[in-house]
DNA sequence: TGAGTCGATAAGCGATACTGATGCACCGTG
DNA sequence: CACGGTGCATCAGTATCGCTTATCGACTCA
């Protein structure tokens, strides 16, 4: 089972074809048939099909593991290299697109230090971590307070919380529900709502309010598949459907132009006011936005950058 | 980086020599020192200082990478050959010590099916359901209501909670606390504490707590590295300390010799009385005691035993 | 100073893993 | 229905790899 013969095999299982993985791996056919049946012998089970190809029952299990595998062996790769080469001189953040809110922005700063900030999904932070194409990751989800986030195991990496703020439903300024000083998310299951990488998925919605996946509610009204919050808060306020926001993307919104404060945190309490929208707290569940940095063992000065931002509101860290 | 040269790495670190590493792989010396000589070119970076043989800062990164990235390997050869082997006729359901209580042990059973349980080490559970040492595993642990257990990722495996029960402070019969309704943690961090592998650990209390690792509080009075319950229990009784154990724990153990009835779960409030000892339901944190099966895709009669303890009172199910 | 230990290195050789050529089953086509 | 095309398996040949045996050189301890 060695990496090699893993890679090649899923390469086939993706394509289909022993001849278009031979022509993306750059080998020849010949090779990469010997491979997959030399990986074939060694399980000693018969991992795909041929004429059509297709994986086995077998082949689909391997396949499960094999990209997990692939991905670790990246990471450790990428790990040891870090090791050996210095302190470096310029840092990359990888961020969810709700894991920058001002307060943490401000602090992303270091001594002799470039700093690149770049926005990826929320799956693949965790991941540009381990595989080192990031030194630094900002990751944002929802949990119970104070409780850390769960994150998807690549490697022996150190999540610190380091922000912790309310939720508000954002509805349009005229609606119903926005006067009240609270919301209950399961009064809510009836609502459309707005889909966005920028805003709480709608999965998560049903999975808080207890829904069984694959179960009705929480009705998708309207999909954008940008990152511009400014444009998510226009979707609602137009009508087309709720969302769920940290409190400072509200806050950041209507401070636009003002000199920042230090309203980001998540202090205060009752409807928050936004550009055509209102922000109404989440009353239950009792859950909070949380941000935690994730890191390697980091040196000189990308740790003082990290060490700047954990000494501060977060929460206990710990070491997975 | 092929697993072989990792694993001749991992064991020329731990025994700290060529040789002797030659020796347990069944290689010659000379063979071990081409091994990590060639990763060392692999990766471009020394891993060993030479004489005395020790990981470089690199070789340490890779060491901490190496064990569960060597571990995931098993696993996905375990789980490659038990789909392509049919539905088997025997099962090893491997439990963590508070991990079967009667409600569950009841529902051990499947048609032709021949079942052995094994204790394992709370961190063993997961390894040997993912390695296949065992088909199914039964995993302990506190968390909040309804929230599942935190497990280590050692590859696909499904998590499903099957019982959820109160947890009981259990003291000595003439202790002061013994006769409240209810114990709040926090306020026994001053008193004497029980250390044993069928109770929750006192690292596992100071984090309920909220105290920070390494911090005093809830010391360790008398440590019993057995994994009998009555010993547990008289240990208390005689005064060596207190421990925080499942309702379960105590119920059965005031039930035994009496017909099975259903008093297993974790109804019922106030104290229990045990032999010599009381329990008193812990009224904070609010946290329960909570046991999963973890398993990998199953067919056949396992899937069926899995299918009878799941559904049950337990929880919603999982595939992280 | 000489024997002993331990890792590195060199030489030799069988196993491995690739390429290129060929074989064979299947499919669409005239 | 014959025929060429496609796509994977197989074979032969060869370069490389990875092991063993043998030897070296540095260090340790008597």
């Amino acid at each position: 089972m060695d990496p090699h013969l893993l890679r090649t095999f899923v390469t086939v299982a993706r394509l289909g074809s022993f001849s278009a993985a031979a022509g993306e791996l750059g080998y020849t056919q010949s090779a990469v048939s010997q491979q997959v049946a030399a990986l074939e012998a060694d399980l000693g089970a018969p991992l795909l099909h041929r004429r059509p190809v297709a994986p086995t029952p077998a082949g689909r299990r391997l396949l499960e593991h094999a990209e997990p595998l692939l991905l670790r062996h990246r990471a450790a790769r990428a790990d040891v290299l870090r090791a050996a080469a210095g302190p470096p001189r310029s840092l990359v953040v990888a961020a969810s697109p709700l894991a920058c809110p001002p307060g943490i922005a401000r602090r992303l700063r270091g001594p002799r230090l470039e700093v690149t900030l770049r926005t990826v999904g929320r799956r693949d932070v965790a991941e540009q971590v381990a595989s080192g194409a990031a030194g630094v990751g900002l990751l944002d989800g929802i949990s119970a307070p104070s409780d850390p986030l769960r994150l998807p195991d690549v490697g022996p990496l150190t999540a610190v919380g380091v922000a912790e703020e309310r939720l508000l439903v954002v509805l349009p300024a005229g609606h119903p529900l926005a006067g009240g000083r609270g919301l209950a998310l399961a009064d809510l299951d009836g609502a459309l709502w707005l889909q966005a990488p920028a805003a709480v998925a709608v999965e998560r919605l049903r999975e808080m309010a207890g829904l069984p996946a694959g179960q009705e509610g929480f009705r998708v009204a309207f999909r954008y598949d940008g990152h511009d919050l400014r444009t998510v808060l226009s979707l609602v306020a137009a009508g087309h459907g709720l969302t769920l926001l940290p409190a400072s993307a509200l806050a950041a919104e209507r401070a636009a132009g003002r000199p920042a404060g230090r309203e980001g945190a998540g202090g205060g309490a009752g409807p928050v006011a936004g550009p055509g929208v209102v922000g109404v707290p989440l009353a239950a569940p009792r859950v909070v936005h949380r941000v935690e940095v994730l890191h390697g063992p980091l040196q000189g000065p990308p740790a003082a950058l990290v060490g700047g931002l954990t000494g501060s509101p977060g929460a206990g860290d710990r070491a997975p």
